[in-house]
DNA sequence: TCCTATTAGTGTATCGATACACTAAGCCTT
DNA sequence: AAGGCTTAGTGTATCGATACACTAATAGGA
């Protein structure tokens, strides 16, 4: 229970506790092999850790970074958030969690706790549209990197970002419900406040300019207003579908803006009589592991996510190790279109 | 950047650090509120937040828990992940995540690295049958609290628990098939080395003797040896449809450790040709989200997790903050079965 | 042999906040 | 007016590891 020192292992060792800590920092070549042997038995006899509390207090550093998402509790966060604190491991690194809820309010007083804990960097699982509310924390040093395109503060770029393109992630839904006949394709997105929301609503409604559809707001579900964060996607999914299913004209093919969301339209379709995909088609971007086996497999799209966070860790880490200024770092990563059975070919038959 | 410490207060406010910290502390009956707000001014103006490393260092507690579990990509431990967080965050407190794959050399890795970062607790989301690995950390302190049933070491209990009766949750299922005439009922498990596993096995075993069907071992899937860490629940689930689907005679229902396997036996039962619920009646336990409106679906157990989630974090906070000595608490939450649309009637019919 | 370089290690101040013992001033009581 | 008590603070050692300047001893070179 008490605990043991680096004064306890000196002592043990014979030596001064400075030259405990040359060893535990990697300057082991400043010693006889002897006296370094003496050190680690002495070490391992005692079973001693160093304090990270006084290791960080001394140095400024922390082993520490911080990862915010909208809700481990959705499947695509919960995987990223798993492959980050994988990789961050691996790197020596811990990972402190934060649920955000979208919210930017709380999106501030994670960052500012996990600043007053010594953190000096946070991944973000999705950026909301505007960063004001992080720019003073960079201003005192915190470094931000974010899953999608890039997220500023004013003019000001003050994250890195990695992710994939998002506009031609519904592109290629689009194209592909669009080569499968369909002319009246609607769009879930739900509140429109992520950057990578703006960006799936923008590839859709080009790719159907492009193709000379006229564009018909009311096919576009963005909900009602007020605080979703806590609603569960399946369930605005849900929603989602009602309202679309419900339209005079109601469309043949839905594009969900994941896939999360894309369930609550298979259930919502359900609660109508509507089958998918015989009288509907259905697509969602992510690729969560139950698209693929849902008893409908979902047409979706595939993000590589665990490049994504391995990328993400990898820059941040080197953010916070080597200072130096850098311009920031825009990467994007190619999606790819996995076609499974929720979509199918247009029969001419309304789904309602 | 320059870091504002108390002494960058003191000096403002013109007081000493004893005084900004006796505030900081909460004692700020201490002095008069012109002073009280002379500092209070002084934070502000300064945008002061104290080092918690320093404070660490001091006073030896830290702000953190750990939670451990086999992995957040898997929604049920998302859920829990984030009520774990949500919890923790109101008292104060945040959360490092770690996840085990249910490999006890990682988990035993993590509890060290989270000991040298100054944690004194940490939640696991699910327990080995052994906790040796961990009894060493226990007796310097560290205090542990674990979803599911009490984990032990040698014939000491060395956790707190907090969960739900699992040997009843499989019973409610088990009973629920008998009542739909099902008599050859299949249980897929993969590996039994986390208590909850072994309860939920044996919940079933009573309820089919209570009934007095003879037990049959073949219709138990316990997966192959090896390292299943990483295979994904789904994945599992698939392998054990598919194992049991092509005994001489196949079971006609299929009870499923969790939610996760059981959709990995609807699409292993999908391979199969196998309808369900038609030809194969299929439950498991969790109830995660996409359980309800999955497009069959699934007749399951739910637990109280979020209860679950908020009494872990309040035993461990406890424990904490009042080193007094106690017995080991072990609490079970009641459960519920939730009868939806993967259980029907055995209609004489075989699977297969 | 003498002087310089190198090796192997040590001593001490320091990071920032806190606990605890201490004091100075004011007030009350008798 | 002396003594005791309370209020409103202050001074200092301390937590554990580290950086950096330092030294003692040995080796090498001319």
């Amino acid at each position: 229970m008490a605990k043991t020192t680096i004064a306890d292992v000196a002592r043990l060792a014979d030596v001064s506790a400075s030259s405990v800590s040359n060893l535990l920092n990697g300057r082991s070549q400043r010693m006889r092999p002897a006296t370094r042997e003496r050190i680690q038995d002495a070490i391992e006899a005692l079973g001693f850790t160093p304090s990270l509390a006084a290791r960080q207090l001394k140095t400024g550093h922390s082993p520490f970074i911080g990862l915010i998402v909208p809700s481990v509790a959705d499947p695509f966060f919960g995987s990223f958030a798993r492959y980050v604190e994988e990789e961050a491991s691996e790197k020596g690194y811990q990972v402190l969690l934060g649920n955000s809820d979208r919210n930017s309010d709380r999106e501030r007083k994670y960052a500012e706790m996990l600043w007053g804990s010594g953190v000096r960097g946070i991944i973000f699982g999705s950026s909301l549209v505007k960063f004001d509310h992080l720019a003073d924390l960079y201003r005192e040093g915190m470094h931000f990197v974010s899953f999608y395109r890039s997220a500023h503060s004013g003019a000001q770029f003050i994250a890195d970002s990695i992710g994939v393109d998002n506009i031609q992630a519904t592109r290629l839904l689009t194209k592909h419900l669009l080569a499968l006949d369909h002319r009246r394709i609607g769009f879930v997105s739900g509140p429109t406040d992520m950057i990578c929301r703006l960006d799936r609503l923008e590839g859709y409604y080009k790719t159907l300019e492009e193709a000379n559809i006229s564009i018909d707001k009311q096919l576009v579900w963005e909900g009602a207003n007020g605080d979703f964060g806590s609603t569960s996607f399946i369930e605005l999914g849900r929603q989602g579908a009602h309202y679309l299913l419900s339209l005079p004209v109601p469309p043949t093919a839905i594009i969900a803006i994941n896939d999360m969301h894309a369930f609550g339209v298979y259930a919502g379709a359900r609660d109508l009589g509507v089958k998918v995909p015989e009288d509907l088609s259905v697509a969602g971007i992510d690729d969560i592991m139950l698209s693929a086996v849902s008893v409908t497999p979902l047409t979706t799209i595939k993000q590589p996510i665990r490049d994504i966070a391995r990328l993400s860790v990898e820059r941040l880490i080197d953010r916070l190790e080597n200072d130096r200024a850098q311009e920031p770092v825009h990467l994007m990563l190619p999606s790819s279109l996995i076609v499974r059975e929720s979509t199918s070919r247009y029969t001419g038959r309304p789904a309602r």
